[in-house]
DNA sequence: ACAATACTTGACAATATTGCAATATTAGCG
DNA sequence: CGCTAATATTGCAATATTGTCAAGTATTGT
């Protein structure tokens, strides 16, 4: 079978990361942290959506989060996920 | 609803990505040009599956093809997917 | 024209993903 | 404890993806 499957965690995260949706709440949070209801609000989207795309997110390790009170705050935990959002920009560009 | 719309190119490419088999294609092919049977034999997966999948990225521009009697060859077309594949693997190695 | 080789396409079942509505959880406050 | 705001989870229904198999199209050589 070769060497398909060093290719499966790196697929794991490109799956993750392929949603307008999640690309946009990664490019969203690049410098900042920002609690679900402000991602919800920017994104027009419903509440429990956006939950579930930040969980998704949070599951792989490309985003944390951090309680305060009542609130969650999501930013990007692996910061190497943004250079994904550089490569696709060139992609698009043709 | 925001900047949302134009990350839809970008999800659409990165989705024909995110499969670990067509993840191999592509670093399967970087630098060089493969008929249809040599991927299969190097992929170790059906002749249809390996079809379908070199459908898929051609499809979206990822890559090219070239008849040559009655065999096609493939090679990668959008040069900026192997961007793609480099920034992964830091992705993966955390 | 015929057969062989190389590849493509279509139909299908199994599985996964998505968004939504409703419900549940959690934290803070009085 | 009740009450509210913020976030999470669950149970769908609709849709998309995947692999398998079978049948199809192309091209070459005889």
């Amino acid at each position: 079978m070769g060497n398909v499957y060093s290719f499966e965690e790196a697929a794991g995260i490109l799956k993750v990361v392929a949603h307008p949706v999640r690309l946009s709440i990664i490019a969203l949070l690049e410098g900042k942290s920002l609690k679900v209801g402000d991602v919800q609000s920017r994104m027009g989207i419903k509440q429990s959506v956006t939950s579930q795309h930040l969980n998704i997110l949070a599951n792989k390790g490309i985003l944390g989060r951090k309680r305060n009170g009542n609130e969650v705050f999501y930013y990007i935990e692996k910061q190497e996920v943004l250079q994904i959002l550089a490569c696709i920009k060139n992609c698009c560009k043709n």
